[in-house]
DNA sequence: GACTTTCTTGAGTGCTCACTCAATTATATA
DNA sequence: TATATAATTGAGTGAGCACTCAAGAAAGTC
């Protein structure tokens, strides 16, 4: 008996991703995502509660696709080759709503006023962190990379190197990119 | 015959400066700045004209200290070794209201609402990147580093470096420090 | 102490914010 | 086709936003 939603809530969160993503969330009304979204003020809040409850599915989904793009790029070429592979790959990549990691403008944005939403960026950096050592582990065990390194400092490193890229690459793709090969680089002389 | 106003402008700067800088441009109300600089609105507007105005003469201060700091290390001790010890400084100082580049943070908030203040960060990035540039070309003069390398390129990964350093540094003190070492380490080795 | 000039005060401006809700519209079942 | 159920609509809510301004207080000169 029931009437179907005209739209894909799926979609929409992916849709809400990319604008949160660029614009931040300060930065986003919801006029914007009424706008973007093509949903009035009751359907959005029938639909997601919030601005904070979507913006939260918005990252949580963020740090899914993130998470899974690294894995499959692991499946494919192998531990160490994906590290290599990943910064040029974030980097290059058109398709993107913005080049800065979503995690770590939340945490800039929202942590001074120990928001919600802060917290949770932090644990999903922390997660992220905890799969790049996962992955230097694994290239230490096919013998990639030599077994005197710290899985966990190399991870540490790699990640706080990834999140300058992805600042950089926000406002020079060019250098991104050459900056890219640089961190690869520096992953071969392991 | 004029009476002379009860606050030193200088040190309303500086403050507001530590506060633009740990909340943000959007995480920062005029009731905020108000309280903190203990001024009321009329006060404010007479002083600095606008929100915006006075976020740019702390952007313009932020910026100027940070150059000035590194020009007096790189006196101190030399082009090479001031870039190897002002990562250490940026982290380990507690004095500081953020961790985080303030000019990234701001070119991260508002780029993509074509806001001015985007774009003064922007240039004011270039500008620190140049003195980076200068610094490695010094080194390279005084035989610090070898010839081989282009000092816009060295400038680019160190900017680089250093942006993603201080947003680990925001979540993360004591990662920061160990990474600050490894910078310093990677330019011992050129 | 009178006067001029500037600083200080805080109530008030219009606007946008995130969010609500009662009325309306559409659809799946009986 | 009638009915039940849920989706959609958009005007409206109070709160907070950046900002204004007219009136009053303070300090320097004469």
């Amino acid at each position: 008996m029931p009437r179907k939603p005209g739209f894909d809530r799926n979609d929409l969160i992916d849709r809400a991703r990319d604008i949160f993503w660029a614009q931040g969330w300060a930065g986003t009304s919801l006029k914007d995502l009424e706008h973007r979204l093509k949903l009035k003020p009751g359907s959005f809040y029938a639909a997601f509660g919030s601005k904070d409850a979507l913006y939260e599915l918005a990252l949580e989904r963020y740090a899914e696709d993130g998470r899974q793009r690294l894995e499959a790029l692991a499946d494919a070429v192998g531990p160490l080759d994906a590290l290599k592979t990943h910064p040029r790959r974030m980097v290059e990549t058109d398709t993107s709503a913005a080049k800065a990691c979503m995690l770590a403008k939340t945490y800039l944005e929202l942590h001074r006023h120990d928001h919600p939403l802060a917290n949770r960026a932090d644990q999903l950096l922390n997660e992220m962190e905890a799969l790049f050592a996962d992955l230097f582990r694994r290239a230490q065990e096919t013998g990639s990379i030599a077994e005197t390194h710290d899985p966990a400092s190399l991870a540490r490193r790699y990640q706080s190197d990834l999140l300058g890229l992805r600042v950089t690459a926000e406002r020079s793709p060019s250098a991104a990119e050459a900056i890219a090969d640089e961190i690869a680089d520096g992953l071969s002389r392991l």
